[in-house]
DNA sequence: GGCGTTGGCTAATACCCTTAGCTTTCTGGC
DNA sequence: GCCAGAAAGCTAAGGGTATTAGCCAACGCC
């Protein structure tokens, strides 16, 4: 009997593809092993439980959406850096709700032991607060959290209702989000102008606004 | 052997009980028949299996906010209904987190037979729309809509994080609630003026800003 | 080539929900 | 007051899930 030549990595994968076809809470170990061809008590051979695999996957997914989050808001301050997070995160959780659902889940995942899940979300935290701080939002550093915490708010809000099925109503969905950035960047004591369509930033012109 | 004397109402308060000293995912048929002193299968007989409990409770949980938001908005509008909306949303979730995390669950728990749990829903949404519509949120009625959305994703997006443990650093989650309601007032379009402390509306002087 | 490590397996336990079918209790009409 | 029939409980059984224990075969290294 040949063997299938898994490692803790490749389970994580499997679970990953497990979570991006269908949501978190759909991550079992029975799936998993299915994928991997293999009897769900091996998969103990490489992960401790499914409470270890699922902080793992949520540890994936949250570094992942960093990256989007750092990316998105290279060479952008103020309003438009607001704009670029606010449209960063729905594009993710648009194309992996089952990662976004993960991320989302992660402060509740319980021990984190090498506390490395606490260490990358503070790091998200962290892209956030830096586009701000660098933009003119006030003095002490306490505004800074607080103004980070509103722009979390807001934009995970929108999109968990909507990941949720949440609206109901007809309405245009992109136009309501465009409307809550809008709130947002309105009410923000962001100094920074926020960039002219002219002069769009990087990311080319005509950057998609509405979703 | 005597009976126990349930009936689907009874066993529906069984499983508030349940939700409210646990989270809603862990209401479970088993532990709604503890309580009942009953064997699980008894359950059968008065509700048709899990999902219907859970919709049932989230029935209930919905009916409840909704409840809570009119009193709250009563003979209040524009920014000062804004205020009382989102305090009223963050205290509920406060007081009964596992009902909180029922409404949210509401929209996906599936087939909604008679139509009920929309209905209610669709409450809840107007609610807020009205209170703002009578203050002036600008004419179209797509408006109204983008507005609401923008109010609701914005205060669920807060509680949400608060709940799941989402912010990790020790500032004052108050302050930033504050602050998110703040934004809010400042960025909608609302024309009514946001009452004066002195003449504080019904809700006595002083009412819990923070909080 | 042997031997230890490792990665698979089966078996067993303990939860969970759900269905089927039985029995007992309550209730309402005669 | 009695006697159905309906209603409300029960046990038994079957199919999910995770987890632990213990076995055995394959791989890798000396």
């Amino acid at each position: 009997m040949p063997r299938a030549g898994l490692n803790r990595a490749a389970v994580v994968d499997l679970a990953l593809a497990v979570v991006d076809d269908g949501e978190f809470e759909g991550l079992t170990l029975a799936a998993v092993a299915g994928r991997a061809g293999v009897a769900v008590p091996s998969l103990y051979k490489h992960v401790a439980g499914l409470a270890d695999l699922r902080r793992e996957v949520a540890l994936r997914a949250v570094a992942e959406l960093v990256a989007r989050l750092r990316e998105a808001t290279e060479g952008r301050r103020g309003a438009d850096a607001v704009t670029a997070v606010a449209h960063a995160v729905r594009g993710y959780a648009a194309e992996r709700p089952g990662r976004y659902a993960a991320v989302q889940a992660a402060p509740a995942l319980g021990d984190d032991p090498q506390g490395r899940l606490g260490a990358v979300s503070a790091e998200a935290v962290d892209v956030i607060a830096d586009a701000l701080r660098a933009a003119g939002v006030a003095g002490s550093g306490d505004d800074v959290v607080h103004v980070v915490r509103v722009v979390r708010a807001a934009v995970h809000g929108f999109v968990d209702l909507e990941r949720r099925g949440g609206f109901g109503l007809p309405q245009d969905r992109d136009a309501s989000f465009a409307r809550l950035v809008d709130v947002l960047v309105a009410g923000l004591p962001i100094t920074a102008p926020r960039a002219t369509r002219a002069a769009a930033p990087p990311g080319g012109p005509g950057r998609p606004r509405g979703r």
